[in-house]
DNA sequence: TTCCAGCCAT
DNA sequence: ATGGCGGGAA
């Protein structure tokens, strides 16, 4: 995945592997499947999980329904292959020029490199089957937070090199030996008992495969809304909905691209982020979204003193030049005095 | 020294 | 809602 990914965002046919859209009817029906079963259950190998992730799912599954404003969707749970209907952009007035903002700052990055620019997740698992390469995009994926491209690539490495890049080898590994393959990447600590965790779960309830839906990824640990939107595209070539990390949360919201339903305040999660881009943003821009936002968040849009000077869209962002203080940068410590005009 | 990222737990 | 995690950059 690379720049290729920003040249030729409107056509679908562009991106380097095939990608199949599926109903929103059909994910509140998968959804409900893990709410029914008893809460608490330990046979899946999954971990007593809290109420948080729950309460989690069950807002995701009431957001659905803002997204499903069409009732004759949900009698149509198996419906595919609709990215030409944007049926689902239709209640929210997508703002003003944002076609001509997303050209803007794709100039800028084809012309400015950007951290993010590097990485490539599938780089060196290729050549595994399907679902060991399944399972190592998810590996990677866990590992990518908070940690640089070639950290994350290296310690990839080595595991292939281990040959834990596998879910039945991963489960039967020493939870030290993960922690010590994996270092430096970002709380190796905890990433390493979660994925050991995770290839439990994926050995025992799932063949040693990587679960297929959003709803299923996020019951494992260590996997939240914007890993697991990132899996479904980079491992199954599914679009459910934008990966929303703090880069496209915090540069949607300079833009006013998003606001919190019924307000015009700005959201105040990535996970409300996405579902309010979800609500006008076409579908054949949900993959290439990420990686344009990330991009102009790294290195022109950033968290503290954006380059608005350099921005070539400053016309149309309504922050320009303004010491905001963003949803995504907010915190006790740093509250703007007042909004001086 | 302070801020930061994505998830988890309090 | 807020702090912790492990380390790197501002």
């Amino acid at each position: 995945m690379s720049l290729s990914l920003l040249r030729n965002t409107a056509n679908l046919s562009s991106l380097p592997f095939p990608v199949r859209f599926i109903s929103f009817t059909a994910m509140s029906k998968a959804r409900k499947i893990p709410l029914l079963q008893t809460p608490g259950s330990e046979d899946d190998g999954v971990a007593p999980k809290n109420r948080v992730r729950k309460r989690r799912v069950e807002m995701i599954a009431k957001e659905v329904k803002i997204e499903s404003p069409d009732k004759k969707f949900l009698r149509h749970p198996e419906i595919e292959d609709f990215a030409s209907d944007n049926v689902y952009s239709q209640s929210i007035q997508p703002p003003a020029n944002w076609e001509s903002i997303m050209e803007g700052i794709r100039s800028m990055r084809l012309s400015e490199h950007a951290p993010v620019d590097s990485i490539d997740p599938d780089e060196g698992v290729t050549s595994l089957q399907p679902k060991e390469r399944r399972f190592a995009v998810l590996v990677g994926s866990l590992l990518s937070s908070q940690t640089k491209g070639h950290v994350t690539h290296e310690a990839n490495q080595r595991l292939l090199e281990n040959g834990l890049l596998s879910a039945d080898t991963m489960d039967r590994a020493d939870e030290a030996t993960i922690k010590s393959l994996i270092y430096p990447v970002g709380f190796y600590t905890r990433k390493a008992q979660h994925l050991k965790q995770v290839a439990k779960v994926c050995v025992s309830k799932y063949d040693g495969d990587i679960p297929s839906t959003v709803d299923d990824l996020l019951l494992l640990p260590g996997v939240g809304p914007k890993i697991a939107h990132l899996v479904m595209i980079m491992a199954w070539n599914k679009v459910e909905g934008i990966c929303v990390d703090t880069h496209v949360h915090r540069v949607s919201n300079r833009l006013g691209w998003v606001s919190r339903p019924g307000s015009k305040q700005g959201t105040r999660s990535p996970e409300e982020t996405r579902v309010s881009l979800q609500q006008w943003l076409p579908r054949e821009e949900w993959v290439s979204i990420n990686l344009l936002l990330v991009g102009f968040g790294q290195t022109i849009c950033t968290p503290l003193r954006p380059r608005c000077a350099k921005c070539t869209i400053r016309e149309f962002c309504p922050s320009a030049f303004k010491e905001i203080s963003t949803p995504a940068s907010t915190s006790k410590t740093r509250r703007p005095k007042k909004e001086l005009g």
